[in-house]
Order: structure tokens, then sequence, then C-alpha cells
DNA sequence: CACCTAAGTTTCCTCGAGCAACCCAGGAGG
DNA sequence: CCTCCTGGGTTGCTCGAGGAAACTTAGGTG
């Protein structure tokens, strides 16, 4: 970098957007559909009409995002047949789909303190085994629970590309 | 449900896009760049030049979601002066806003396991109190964990409008 | 007094999302 | 057999959001 001219002023870590976990996933997932989908597959709407019918979305745009959700590995296309139809697709979450719920519940649970009207929340996920309210919560491995306003820092991990003057950067 | 044509061939529930705590939050910071945003507001990013520096947004664009994320109530300007410099405003997160972290976090998280290289994550979060590691978690309230692929159902809250051939169907 | 800088705002252009209308494969059914 | 129907898409058009860069504003500095 041109050391006569500074361009950064701001010595924190600086993480490159496309080195950073967020960016990259919200470069599958982060569209405007993608998250909306994923929620209603997750849901068991799982054929094309139906997401395209209670999505309200473009049948088109639901084409493009389901075949790139496939792509990226989040859903998978398996095959059904109701008698008297010949075989046709239906969309399911994937393993690594699956683990993108807690993402969804985080985004329900923002909703619902943020954003509910107030009649309260729409709907309140449940542990499928037990029946008993689900939450999301911020733990470290120390056993502390972070709660819902968690104070964080972050390390440069092996795969960061830090570039900052100072080791230690802001506090 | 007219019971000669049953337009809709699934029995899940079935909640209104509208009343939908996810789409809600979409609507606030389900852009291309909110979350960007955030995570850089949350590290210590928050200056107008710094953002559209790190981020390579477009500074219109930058002004827009700001102003939008302002209005929503998830960051507010907050006033400073550096010496020798007229005052200016900065960018920090509200009470709302460091809510939306563990939104940042399970996102963070996914990536870390899904798409990060063979070098491994490139940054990982700490609690800023006891420096231990910290992760999402998704537990209900009989204590259970119910880890990386949370099997849920999603029941029909108070702000619920259902519409199935149950009483109340949909308007 | 000319120039600098941070923080936007304006202008123009491009590109992709959204919409609607059309296509296609394969049973049903007459 | 020929036509219809239905789920699952693909094709062409439009308009608004995103991007690049120039312009603006207001105070500080040599």
């Amino acid at each position: 970098m041109d050391p006569v001219t500074p361009k950064r002023p701001y010595d924190a870590y600086e993480y490159e957007s496309s080195a950073c976990s967020i960016a990259r996933t919200l470069e599958q997932i982060g569209d405007r559909w993608a998250l909306l989908i994923l929620r209603d597959v997750a849901n068991g709407v799982r054929r094309f009409d139906q997401l395209a019918d209670h999505l309200g979305v473009a049948r088109n745009v639901l084409s493009r995002r389901l075949a790139a959700l496939t792509e990226f590995g989040v859903v998978t296309r398996v095959a059904y047949r109701d008698e008297g139809s010949r075989e046709r697709q239906e969309y399911r979450l994937t393993d690594a789909g699956h683990e993108l719920i807690p993402i969804l519940l985080a985004f329900m649970g923002w909703g619902d303190r943020h954003l509910a009207g107030p009649e309260g929340p729409p709907a309140y996920p449940v542990h499928a085994r037990c029946g008993a309210p689900v939450r999301v919560s911020i733990t470290c491995e120390a056993g502390h629970d972070l709660g819902d306003r968690p104070h964080l820092h972050l390390e440069p991990g092996p795969g960061s590309r830090v570039r900052a003057g100072a080791p230690g950067g802001r506090a």
C-alpha cells in the first residue's frame, strides 16, 4: 500500500469482505427470496407450485433460486409420484440446508421481539421431540450465556487476511 | 376450503408471508448490504467513508441504507469531533441493532463450517469479557440442546393468521 | 484565500428482479 | 389416437435498484 497516502485511516482489524464468512454465506442465501424459500421448505412446503403460490414469487425467479440453492447443496431434488400422475420432483433441505435453521430462528426471534404487532408473535418454534419452545442463545465455551445483546470481539482466524499495522488493533 | 378444488394440497400450517417474523425482519435488514453494514458497524467501522471504502458499496446506496437502518432504529447517528476538525456524525448500533448480532453469528457459523477454505475460518468471535470462543446454540425450555440441525415444529402464535380448514380461515 | 477533507447528494447508466405469457412432458379420458 | 389438463418450468419485456463518478456543503489549515 502506498505509504504516502494512508487511505485507510482506521486501525481496526480489517477483514476482506471476500474473506468473511458472513459475506460468503450471504452470497449464497442472502438475496430477498432464498431465506423465505428455505423457511417454506423447512416447513414442509416442498413443491414448485406450492412455493410459487405461497411466496408470491415469480416462477422464473423461484426456478433460478431453487437451481442455485440446489447447486450450493442446501436443498436437493427428490422424486415423488402422486397416484395417477407422472413422476415429479420436490425440494428438501440437505444436511447443510438443515444447518441454516439457526439463521432462520435468529431472524424469527428478532422479528418476534421487535416487529410483532400487539397480538404477539405469529408463530413460535418448538422442539419436535419434547414440544417445548425453542430459542437461540449465544454461549461461550466458558459456559456463560451472553444473552440477547452479546458483547464480542473478533479474533483473526487461520483463514484471515488481516491488513492492519498494529497487532492488537482496536480494543 | 372449497371441497371440490383443493388448490392447496399440503396441509401444513400456512402462515402469510406478511405475518411471518422472518419476512418482516428481512424487509428491514434483508437486502444485500444491510447485514454487511451492520457487521462492520458492530465491528467498529462507524464512519461513512470507512464503510464505503471497506464494503466497496456505492456511496448513494450506503447513504440510503444507513438512513433506512437509522429509521428502523437499529443504528443511530452519534456526533464526534476529531481535533482540528469540525463535528461530524458516526453510526452505532442501538440496543435493537445489538440484538441482531445473533443473526450475524448464525451466518458466520454456517459460513465457517461450509464455506471456509482449507486454512479454516477467517475469524472467530470471542466473549468480550472472558475471551472464550462463542457459538450459537439452539435450546428448548426443557433444557435440551438441539444441536446444529435442530428438528422443530412451528406452532401458531397469538399473532398468527392460520389459513387451514379450521376456524377463522384466512380472509 | 486557495485548498483539503468528511459526508453526503445528484446524475446517468446498466443489469437483474418481477411479471406475464408461453412451452413441454406425460398421464387421463373419451 | 387425439385432445385436454396439470405441474414444472423457460422466454421476452419493463422498471427500479445498484454502481461510478462528479458535484455540494461546511468547516479547518497553510
